[in-house]
RNA sequence: GCGCCCGUAGCUCAAUGGAUAGAGCACCAGACUACGAAUCUGGGGGUUGGAGGUUCGAGUCCUUCCGGGCGCGCCA
């Protein structure tokens, strides 16, 4: 794991204290924090350990500030340490253990910022998009932000899968494999079917199956033709007319296309899963029947009815009775159907069942990314979580709000009505994979968040998918110049020399590294990366420009090597945790701008 | 009607319960005979939607009101 400077102060406070106080239990220091001020005039961190344990302590804060402030002066790390405001401590470290962490950095390379291996296993969902044709821009924002959280889980330690759960169950496959029924007959000769006449319209034809086979075909895209097309030269006019064994050969055909198609669009995003998990397969299985026994056998399923919606009823609503799981008792609003009065599952059971799967798997927390309009969902699927593993299994959900295109400064509509359908592919092809990424990441996924078509593709400084790669393509372009030294005699290099406020902020910044990614795995936020980064090109792009005004900042001096050799630590230390931030973001480094 | 999410500078957005709420854009004023100025420096801009509360400390937690988005049995 690398180090992390405010990680291993905090040891050194509560280590100082404990010394102080030695009576004090373990759990008074859990509220201990150690971070960098807002104000940076305060130093390079500030613990508020005085102001959190001065009660369980008696001690009036600024006097417990005090000691442990001389206690920590005393250390090697530490330059200055000062007791300040109510009760803070703030510390400013050595210029030597700064530098110190370059040659870390330098040593792990992009690895830097891994954590600890963190104890149990993490299962991250995301995209689940329903089978029934081509990703669009509102799956891409879930597919980055959950592959991002994935691999930043990841960086910090914890052992994660990633997880795609297919709903390859109920109506909208049901509807699905009647589109791709109507687009199989298309492909066949008139005369095998004899729906219509030859030369009918699209519309004709529609309406000819619709009344042949009493359905209502919902889906009629374009995309299915050659899912039609294929199934008509495999099979030519065998599956007419339809029946139950057909139609579930013509659905699960058409479900491996659609998939196909998906993980196409995936890797073109370059989303990476580790399971694909079958709705069908695990109805198929009993796996809701399990579930459903296992609820029973603690009394938190019974027939029942529920009251009717508040406010104004729907048209056609009646009471009905149907089997309900008790989610109320785990903080949800009400209880929950699992079958509906006809018997039948609910999309809730069946995601019940996938839930139990996950459980049975071993896995220790649940993490979920869903669109917002799934908001009303989660209660009651921690509920279900809890129900299952006897409150042992966490589920948490970040769901990711809409994402506006626009473009020339209007927006673009993706209705699939309106027939302007932006799927994930145009998407790329118009600004690239790394931009889509890295702006997708660059809002909290619960903001909503404008995607402007002009800007991504901007090459300046509002445009931070550029900023970013700019930083990386000047470091390279240093390293480069300097011949390419490697890592590790770099690593190996006299620091003395790295006294400017630009440099050691840079390495203030490099060292924050760790610890962000920790912060930011705990809060599910990946799009703190995008900022970290955003923050670090800063630093760099100022330090740059230093070397522009003064000659002796810039990186390479030809008369004194020391010195040289010591800038390029640091430049290529920049360079690698550039690299490492876009690793967990999924965004290729460049190593020159065109 | 009920539930969930959100409300921060003119705009787009940050801020594990920490000190004087920060960036970018826009606006104004500056810096290159280039390790790529596709960058950088400085400036003005705020009652964090309103009001209470908890806390040593609240943009953050609680209550309530206002405003926006999403959802609300037999869709997924």
């Amino acid at each position: 794991m690398s180090h992390d400077i405010f990680a291993h102060l905090r040891g050194r406070a509560i280590a100082a204290l404990r010394l102080l106080l030695p009576e004090l239990p373990e759990e008074a220091f859990l509220r201990v924090t150690m971070e960098p001020p807002r104000e940076a005039s305060h130093g390079d961190m500030s613990t508020n350990a005085a102001l959190v344990i001065g009660k369980a302590a008696k001690l009036a804060p600024p006097k417990l500030a005090a000691e442990l402030a001389a206690a920590l002066a005393a250390l090697p790390e530490v330059e200055e340490a000062t007791p300040a405001g109510p009760g803070f401590v703030n510390l400013r470290l050595r210029e030597d253990y700064l530098r110190a962490q370059l040659p870390i950095v330098l040593r792990e390379a992009e690895a830097f910022g891994q954590g600890a291996a963190k104890p149990g296993r993490v299962n991250v969902e995301y995209v689940s998009a329903n089978p029934t044709g081509p990703m669009h821009v509102g799956h891409c924002r879930g597919a980055v932000v959950g592959d991002g959280l994935a691999a930043l889980l990841a960086k910090a330690g914890f052992d994660v899968t990633r997880e795609y759960y297919i709903n390859d169950a109920g109506a909208q496959v049901q509807a699905l494999g009647w589109a791709a029924y109507w687009r199989y007959l298309e492909a066949l000769p008139v005369a095998s079917h004899g729906l219509w006449a030859e030369g009918a319209t699209p519309e004709e034809r529609k309406a000819a199956v619709e009344a042949a086979y009493g359905t209502t075909l919902q889906y009629g895209g374009e995309y299915l033709v050659p899912v039609g097309v294929a199934l008509a030269a495999t099979h030519g006019a065998g599956l007419v007319p339809p029946d139950t064994g057909r139609l579930a050969l013509v659905r699960g055909f058409t479900v491996t296309a659609m998939m196909a198609e998906i993980r196409e669009d995936l890797a073109l995003l370059g989303v990476k899963h580790d399971v694909f998990v079958s709705e069908a397969e695990l109805v198929a299985e009993g796996k809701l029947e399990q579930a459903e026994a296992l609820l029973n056998s603690q009394d938190l399923i019974y027939r029942g009815t529920l009251p009717p919606p508040k406010g104004k009823l729907p048209e056609d609503w009646e009471e009905r009775e149907q089997t309900l799981f008790r989610s109320e008792k785990f903080g949800d609003d009400t209880d929950r159907p699992l079958r509906k009065s006809d018997g039948t599952g609910t999309y809730f059971a069946n995601d019940i069942a996938n839930h139990l799967h996950k459980i049975e798997r071993g896995f220790d927390q649940l993490v979920h990314v869903w669109g917002a309009d799934h908001g009303g969902y989660v209660k009651r699927m921690q509920a279900a979580v809890a129900a299952l593993s006897n409150r042992k299994v966490s589920l948490d959900v970040v769901l990711t709000q809409i994402v506006h295109v626009v473009k020339d400064g209007a927006p673009v509509r993706m209705s699939k009505r309106a027939g302007s359908y932006i799927t994930l592919r145009d998407l790329i092809e118009e600004v690239g994979r790394d931009a889509v990424r890295f702006t997708m990441l660059t809002r909290k996924a619960d903001a909503q968040m404008e995607f402007d078509l002009d800007l991504v593709v901007q090459q300046s400084r509002d445009n931070p998918v550029f900023y970013v790669q700019y930083a990386h393509a000047r470091c390279r372009s240093v390293l480069r110049a300097a011949g390419d030294p490697s890592l590790e005699n770099l690593a190996e290099a006299p620091l003395d020399s790295l006294t400017d406020p630009a440099e050691l902020g840079l390495i203030r910044r490099l060292a924050a590294w760790p610890r962000l990614v920790e912060a930011a795995a705990i809060a599910r936020e990946p799009h703190r990366v995008a900022f970290f980064l955003n923050d670090l090109a800063s630093d760099f792009h100022l330090l740059w420009n230093k070397g522009k005004d003064d000659n002796t900042l810039r990186f390479i001096q030809a008369d004194a090597p020391a010195a040289t050799q010591a800038r390029l630590a640091l430049v290529a230390a920049t360079a690698a945790v550039v690299r490492s931030g876009l690793g967990v973001m999924g965004v290729t480094p460049v190593e020159e701008m065109r």
